[in-house]
DNA sequence: CTGAAAGCGCTTACAG
DNA sequence: CTGAAAGCGCTTACAG
């Protein structure tokens, strides 16, 4: 069964442990033909090494933390998705650990550290600067490799896989401004995130720059909040432009506007962020700024490996490129 | 800083290493004033045991296998959302493990046993009755608990939650009857899941008892892909309801059939599985089977920590409660 | 209540 | 190319 140790493969196979574990480790240094004996054995054994003595003999677990918030946005699973498709190419186990709001991130983080993982990719972008120095010192006082992965950072050193949000936050708005909108909203969330932030400043620039002035309304993400905010929103303001800096917050707007009279895009254009299946399922569909996050945790992980084998890494800050998906509703 | 070991902490307490690790592990095993002492310094040098070296030496890891096909399915990631909540109750670790499809079962369950879990908790619903013997059989063999999630098995004995999909499918089948359909589709998956195959049984259960005719549509899960095959479907059959095993096939069928000229829900009725923000945020809102997603994970968790501690359980065949969340477009 | 010692299953210099 | 031995950082009977 599964449970045949190192000794026993050693035994069945006449040779001694140290063996074994080369013929694993570093098979180039054992004889051609001790080393089908032995992998013949192992295979009859079905034996793999444990893991944990593995890992705590060679101070080495193949493990790489993942640090998020919250699973159930469509941003981080996919993020997941790519990091695991990599982890699974390199022989890389995942151990997830999620930091809710409002908890405790130095103890959080001792955690992560005590359990050896090789190195950590950070998704959670709940995130002050504050605790991004925190998180970067823990790392770094540990020499564990670490990677933010979609969190913009002010810290200009921290390596980094991420898209241009004020690029995009500008673009995006551009579009609306030469498309002859004037009264642009920027519906954002009442929680603060890094990436949000990045959005909020590229509107606001291309607003100043046209001579428009910015306007920022903040909701909740939750759809069932939204819908009075909307509508009391409606009832109070003029608008032919509205920017959502996620697909969701966009597409239960466009709803309510609909619901409301509005004709999409002909006298309301709506776009949202990150081309998340919401928007290829709104009628009419929704232009939004394509995000590869699905790239951006598997460059992540990627950038993570070369990390943790030290090899010296030209460039540690990685911008990915975005583009606007556009569909019906600009 | 945090490397310091077991020996630096009995070191500056001057008592032995066995007794910092009593004060650990069974603290009520330690003079009251020596706990104090070793206390104190391990707060002093921000000691945290080496999880490696703890679970070679106590064969628990306190870490739980999660394996799953799909992260970016919105039931996969609630699920883990649920798991990760209670995992982080009980200071269990989560690793994460995708089997893709057309991977190599056996070798990806040695691979999971070699991580020496304390259990696992098992969400890959894309597996054949031969996949489900070899699972239970794996670890069944090397003592690890295990636990289905959200898969339906045929094997009576498995440690199971999940939702009674065939009365689900029978109840909003039922209910679209009930309405005055009589042409009633299900929509449904290519690739064949678990889960899926109860819901059609109860669909076709449901007809069938009506003396209706079932009629089963297979589509893809990808929506580029529907929208040709939905076209063509309305341009050569009779329908007057739909049920589609995912909400998102559902708002995708629902678009395309408002852009083909029907009225929902006055000559069409349709409903989703699951009750996503996809329903949420359709136009008009979806009618759709609440599944407890998130219940489900956070129960199997919790059922997974019982049998980790060999509790005796009462029940290891959990039947959580759905209900029909109604909105429009029924 | 506490300590000395063996052991968990590996890896890795060090000899030969 | 191979083996004997130390060691990774803990836990846990066993004595006392």
């Amino acid at each position: 069964m599964s449970n045949a140790t190192i000794y026993d493969v050693a035994g069945a196979a006449g040779v001694s442990l140290a063996t074994v574990s080369r013929v694993l480790n570093s098979p180039e240094k054992v004889k051609e033909e001790t080393r089908q004996r032995v992998l013949k054995v192992i295979k009859e054994l079905g034996y793999r090494p444990n893991v944990i003595a593995r890992g705590l003999a060679s101070r080495k677990t193949t493990t790489v933390g993942v640090v998020i918030s919250d699973v159930t946005r469509a941003s981080v699973a996919q993020m997941l998705s790519g990091i695991l498709d990599i982890a699974n190419k390199y022989n890389y186990s995942i151990k997830l650990f999620s930091i809710p709001e409002g908890a405790d991130v130095l103890d959080a983080l001792q955690n992560i550290v005590a359990e050896q993982v090789d190195g950590v990719l950070y998704l959670n972008d709940e995130l002050s600067d504050r605790d991004v120095e925190l998180v970067k010192k823990m790392f770094t006082d540990n020499n564990i490799p670490f990677v933010f992965a979609n969190v913009a950072t002010s810290d200009p050193i921290v390596p980094t896989v991420s898209i241009d949000y004020v690029k995009a936050g500008y673009e995006i708005t551009k579009l609306l401004i030469d498309q002859g909108c004037k009264d642009i909203y920027l519906l954002s969330t009442a929680r603060r995130y890094s990436v949000n932030d990045k959005k909020e400043e590229g509107y606001t620039k291309a607003m100043l720059d046209a001579g428009l002035e910015p306007k920022i309304f903040r909701t909740s993400g939750d759809t069932a909040i939204n819908k009075p905010h909307f509508e009391t929103f409606f009832a109070n303001v003029n608008v032919d432009g509205a920017i959502a800096v996620r697909d969701s917050i966009a597409v239960s707007f466009l709803n309510i506007a609909i619901n409301n009279g509005k004709v999409v895009p002909q006298n309301l254009k709506v776009a949202g962020f990150q081309n998340t299946r919401y928007a290829a399922l709104s009628r009419p569909g929704l232009t939004s700024i394509d995000i590869p996050v699905y790239d951006i945790g598997a460059v992540s992980m990627r950038l993570l490996t070369k990390l943790m084998q030290s090899k010296d890494v030209e460039n540690t800050r990685i911008i990915l490129p975005h583009h606007i998906f556009k569909r019906e509703s600009i």
